[in-house]
DNA sequence: AAGCGGTCCAACCGCATCGCC
DNA sequence: AGGCGATGCGGTTGGACCGCT
């Protein structure tokens, strides 16, 4: 309570701080060496046990923030690409703000830097458009005309796909290897952290490989629910991002980071 | 030059989940 | 089974910066 007081007191503004013994704000060159060692010494986790370790006046939470997202010696620094972008707006297409999902398709990038990257650039696109019933009609229209061209590419592309994953060899390296990273198929430069063990993680490591391989929607469940709100954030994205939609064959590199 | 809006980024919070006892 | 601490996640905030008017 007394905190909470001395918080909306305090509001944002007055960085560094010390609250109940906490420190707050940015962190200095100084703390995040400390963190570093730390890590270095103890691996990632037992965040709690950073103060006591190391004289750090941060809390675990703000530790293992700070080391996530910024610290991480396997961040990708730098913009979004392209490439990224759409990997980023097929998947929030399919799975909503899930950031930490999304992030696993995206070596080197943090949920957060994907949720501020979506916010700042695609948030208020998809708010306008619903309003004008012409919009929408044309929005109809278009995705009629999507799905009966995804439904031709699917048939094109399913006997093609088949030929290149064998979905029993991976699923059978999950079954044997959880949690470790899987080689891709005719891909050995490029993979990508993927935790399958659970239906969504194994959705995604589906959907992920099947964009790897030129097709977006090849051997994953459509999520029944809700899917009418995602095709309409996608349709609305649309109008800005034309030919995102129309993008069904995918740059296949995708950078390892240096520690896998 | 100043004001303003947009973007980027870091860091916070509350809540949910997990794992241990 | 339930309590509790640790961790993870998504939403939100605020400061810095930049370009435009």
């Amino acid at each position: 309570m007394l905190s909470e007081i001395i918080m909306s007191s305090e509001k944002m503004g007055n960085w560094g701080i010390i609250e109940e013994g906490w420190r707050k704000g940015p962190w200095t060159a100084e703390e995040d060496r400390l963190l570093i060692e730390y890590v270095k010494l103890h691996g990632e986790g037992r965040w709690n046990s950073v103060a006591r370790l190391t004289g750090l006046k941060r809390n675990g939470k703000s530790c293992r923030l700070r080391w996530v997202n910024y610290l991480r010696p396997d961040l990708k620094r730098g913009q979004i690409t392209p490439h990224e972008e759409r990997i980023i707006l097929e998947l929030h297409a399919r799975w909503g703000n899930r950031w930490s999902t999304i992030a696993r398709s995206l070596p080197g990038r943090t949920d957060n830097e994907i949720k501020n990257y979506w916010r700042t650039h695609f948030k208020k696109k998809t708010k306008n458009s619903c309003a004008n019933s012409e919009k929408s009609r044309a929005r109809l229209w278009k995705r009629q005309q999507f799905q009966q061209q995804q439904q031709h590419q699917l048939q094109q592309q399913q006997q093609q796909i088949n030929n290149q994953i064998d979905i029993k060899r991976v699923m059978s390296f999950f079954d044997h290897n959880e949690n470790k990273v899987p080689t891709m198929p005719q891909a050995k430069q490029e993979t990508t952290v993927l935790y399958p063990n659970t239906v969504d993680q194994q959705n995604q490591v589906g959907f992920f490989y099947s964009m790897l391989n030129g097709c977006s929607s090849v051997s994953v469940p459509e999520p029944s629910s809700d899917e009418d709100i995602m095709w309409d954030g996608l349709w609305n994205l649309d109008d800005f991002y034309g030919q995102f939609i129309n993008t069904t064959t995918y740059n296949k590199t995708i950078t390892t980071p240096n520690c896998l």
